[in-house]
DNA sequence: CTGTTAGCGCTTTCAT
DNA sequence: ATGAAAGCGCTAACAG
């Protein structure tokens, strides 16, 4: 069933039906009265994929994540899809898993099919980007960098800054009288990076020494947060607050605390790093850095949305992440 | 760019062009190395829109959840993802909210779109489809009911069992001594049905009466777990096992438990579902019933692949969870 | 092995 | 207000 099917049907020609079917107005009222009634017996779809080709849009964007269970991420595209959904705009999800070989293939297929913009979500792209063969494909596409920048490509952002996010946290320690602070860095991002800068430089405002050595390079998750506490257990150093890169982490790091005896967060005051769910199931929960990605994602589709229909006047952001109390801290 | 500019370019005909682009064996070896330059040096990529007008498929599936937040289904919606993706599929994201309208609409487009077939994730879609203006646009598409049923629309399954699932916790209680228990039902879908009814039966068959009463009706999450407990304290019953419908309940019944001053597992035991993240967050991490949600994702999409491709035999299955012991029971 | 031609289902001038 | 006709970029007969 096609558009000359109901065209025949109705007794008009195609033209009338594709005016009828796009609501324009110059078509004779009792002449769209009957074309709508073929088109409600019949139920009728007009094949997207057609449209496309005229049009040449799907009506569609790509987003690309390293992993969507990865809660931060299931969030950031949740928003992003809803949103989009809501504007009238179909998402292909995309988990990369960080990868520059799938980042390729996925913005490949998104080119052939000729999508309307592209969401990069996380600061990992911010590397991928560089790379040439990626980098060549995004000029093509209207593009949002969702926690991330990069000057390669032209492109907008909606920047997290995690730099002042463990600042905050680094403060709020400090201003419970925490002096042997210690940072979990988890991940090898550029955000991760930004974590540890924030860190360090906030470390030396309040006047705390040894900066580089309170950095303790671990893995992401539970199993990274006890180890790493445990290490700083066996090197017999004192410790009395442990900032965390992630929320999964401090939750590795508060089991091992309490398993080696002591209190959170009266010995040991913990934070985390996303406020995420599990800061909340951690027992005592996380005190813990929103990062907004609902936010986030909110904005960068509003910046995509104007970069494809080309409406508003647009420009990259930064949101300020805040602290979220909890008990471990 | 198009295919007419590269076949004059390289001094041929469309159709050459496109035997090359489909790698199709007719074709002359230093003509197909002759397209094969223009293609390269231009970097050109075939219109999928124009394609997939004439093979009326863009190679493209719908995903349709619940809510991608929710771990269970972003590990679900990652592999059917990963999988699709490496068999030349995209996947539309689509978070209906559980809601019917919002189905409806996401199911209009993917007909639209002239999608090759449809996975619909979660048990909430048993009732969904039964919707007639659900069924009627079913019919037009493959489609696979992950952990879902439906006699309405001719579909296919790959079923959870999860009556057996909580049958498995309740056995594994009554094992370990436990008389007194209850289960905590937070959630409203079919699969929620068949877990209260696993649990019934199972207590049933141990000989512990009272079924119907053990069953305590509660929201899903940390707060909901942690009421259902205070209510049963409150009640002054006794108890010594407690079965949750997922983790993020069974969490926070956990922390009421502790908080009411009663030891895990040795005064009361806990079980939760799902096999979650949350389970291993948790302290002591929990006693749960693996629900292998990527096994459930595998097959599904094995199961629409070959009723896309119309290749294989295919058939709907039921699969068995498993018990993971943790530190509450 | 290669080219010509007729669509795929729609939108969009351009006439009428 | 309506219709005829020309594409959008590709695939797939069909001829040669």
């Amino acid at each position: 069933m096609n558009i000359y099917d109901i065209a025949k049907e109705a007794g008009v020609s195609i033209s009338t039906v594709s005016r009828v079917l796009n609501n324009k107005s110059n078509v004779r009222e009792d002449t769209r009265k009957r074309v709508e009634a073929v088109l409600e017996k019949h139920d009728y779809r007009p094949s997207a994929i057609a449209r496309g080709l005229v049009s040449s849009s799907m009506r569609t964007v790509a987003v690309l994540t390293v992993d969507i269970r990865e809660p931060n991420y299931a969030r950031t595209a949740y928003t992003i899809e809803r949103e989009f959904s809501r504007r009238g705009y179909e998402v292909m999800l995309c988990n990369t898993g960080g990868e520059l070989k799938e980042t390729a293939k996925y913005l490949q297929t998104a080119i052939e099919k000729n999508v309307d913009g592209i969401v990069l979500v996380g600061s990992i792209f911010n590397t991928l980007c560089k790379a040439p063969e990626i980098e060549s494909m995004l000029v093509r596409i209207p593009m949002v960098l969702a926690n991330g920048r990069t000057d390669t490509a032209k492109s907008y952002s909606v920047l997290m800054d995690d730099r002042y996010g463990v600042a905050l946290a680094v403060d709020h320690l400090v201003k419970r009288g925490c002096r042997e602070l210690y940072y979990l860095k988890d991940m090898d991002t550029v955000s991760a990076q930004l974590k540890c800068e924030g860190f360090l430089s906030a470390v030396e405002h309040a006047g705390i020494a040894g900066g580089r050595r309170r950095i303790i390079d671990t893995s992401r998750g539970i199993e990274g947060g006890m180890k790493a506490v445990e290490q700083i257990l066996e090197s017999g150093k004192q410790f009395d607050g442990i900032v965390c890169g992630e929320d999964i982490t401090a939750v590795g790091a508060v089991k091992a605390v309490r398993r080696a005896g002591f209190r959170i967060p009266e010995d040991v005051a913990v934070t985390g790093y996303n406020n995420s769910e599990y800061a909340r199931v951690c027992e005592p929960p996380l005190t813990t850095i929103d990062n907004k990605p609902e936010l986030v994602a909110m904005l960068s589709v509003q910046l995509l949305t104007s970069l494809i229909e080309d409406t508003d006047a647009y420009s990259s952001c930064t949101i300020q992440p805040e602290l979220v109390r909890g008990g471990t801290a």
